[in-house]
DNA sequence: GTCTTCTGTGTTGTATGCAACATGAGGATG
DNA sequence: CATCCTCATGTTGCATACAACACAGAAGAC
């Protein structure tokens, strides 16, 4: 290609912004170094201003680190950095917790039942798959069912910023934490039913430094290896 | 000015994006509409391709609203975001005072004691603004003290989005809160430095509940008249 | 008088060209 | 052989030109 056609643009401002946080999230993107912006508008099919725009964004989300005059790069939380996010995120998510045990009888809950019978038959039957998509259902369940939107769009940058997705098929591997873990979203949703905020919070906030221990564990071992 | 004299800039990419931000959170501007990206540029001597990405910046930050072929707008959070963005306020200063009491003897800790006499020194001076300058120093002194850097960083965002500092001069418009503000830091602190984490979680958390409570009732007050 | 339509003006959205710099490879030098 | 220097290459950083759109206000129809 040589020059822009000044054909219709396949992805504009908030769309292509969306497009390439998904192309980092998801892991097909190279890992070490690249991203690079021509490369990039190449692909997307536009100049390289919206690129720029859109990447500048992404770093102030923490999803990538640019390096003047040398690159941008995607950003990889360290041991301490993600031991950091987790904390929070336990914090927040018992905040949900607490949250959504005040409102009564809403939606969510149903949705909660259902998912953790869900994630008891797919426990069974194996499907690690569809047991973490599961999870993450809950949590994410929770977090919108507090009726905070701020608290919505916080939890979400972090959850980006931890690359959640690259950890969850972790974390499952060990076969103990399935089911410890869905004792524990039992509990905590006991404790949101009975209206309980103190419990269902501290409940909650447990639940995630177990799992969050469990996970880094996990990577421990894997970079070990 | 008509063609760029390709002079050094005065202001560059980080340091440019700091300037907004101040110019923005700082109250020298125009609360309703303006914020156009030529009128920047001028203002900063650059070209408004590095104003654009400072903008977007900015808006990922959630102070401005960029809406698209119109205009950018200082973001001013409505009654029911300012009460949910202080309960995570709430919770996150929570936290940290909860990490802080956990750490031991460290030097935040003096540094918050020195902050309470100084405090009070100023509320009996009637010096209402270097009171609300203490005020501010004492939570975020908290919150570095967790040393937790990415909760130093979302509360950083978290605070810009609230706009704080424009709260913080009406927020102790009324004279009762002064003391009993001071008070409940001396409680904070002390759960601290005995290490009950858990009680100076909860006594952060109350703290920053009447804090938000008091302010958000002046702000109305203040609409109202 | 009221509603509709149209056009002017200002704004942001994008493409492109060029300058400045970081980096690493290769050769010169001791 | 080690070290430093030079420079070629790729990258981002910025300035500018132009296109596309939103909005308001005026002109026109009824």
């Amino acid at each position: 290609m040589t020059t822009m056609d000044h054909l219709p643009h396949v992805q504009s401002g908030p769309a292509l912004l969306d497009a390439l946080r998904r192309k980092i999230l998801s892991e097909d993107v190279e890992l070490g170094v690249p991203l690079s912006e021509a490369q990039l508008a190449q692909e997307f099919e536009v100049s390289r201003t919206p690129i720029r725009e859109a990447l500048r964004q992404l770093q102030a989300e923490g999803l990538v680190e640019i390096r003047s005059k040398v690159g941008t790069f995607i950003r990889e939380p360290d041991h301490r950095e993600m031991a950091e996010l987790f904390q929070i995120k336990g914090n927040l998510e018992g905040l949900a917790a607490g949250l959504l045990a005040q409102r009564g009888p809403v939606s969510e809950l149903e949705a909660l039942q259902a998912n953790i019978e869900d994630s008891e038959r797919a426990a069974e039957a194996g499907d690690a798959e569809l047991y973490s998509r599961l999870v993450h259902e809950f949590h994410w369940t929770i977090v919108q069912g507090a009726d905070n939107r701020k608290l919505v769009e916080h939890y979400s940058r972090l959850m980006n910023q931890l690359a959640y997705h690259r950890l969850v098929r972790t974390s499952l591997q060990q076969k103990g934490r399935i089911r410890a873990s869905t004792g524990e979203h039992e509990r905590v949703l006991e404790h949101i039913v009975g209206k309980d905020s103190m419990r269902a919070e501290m409940t909650m906030r447990q639940h995630v430094a177990s799992s969050a221990a469990s996970t880094m564990n996990e990577i421990a071992l894997r970079e070990g290896a």
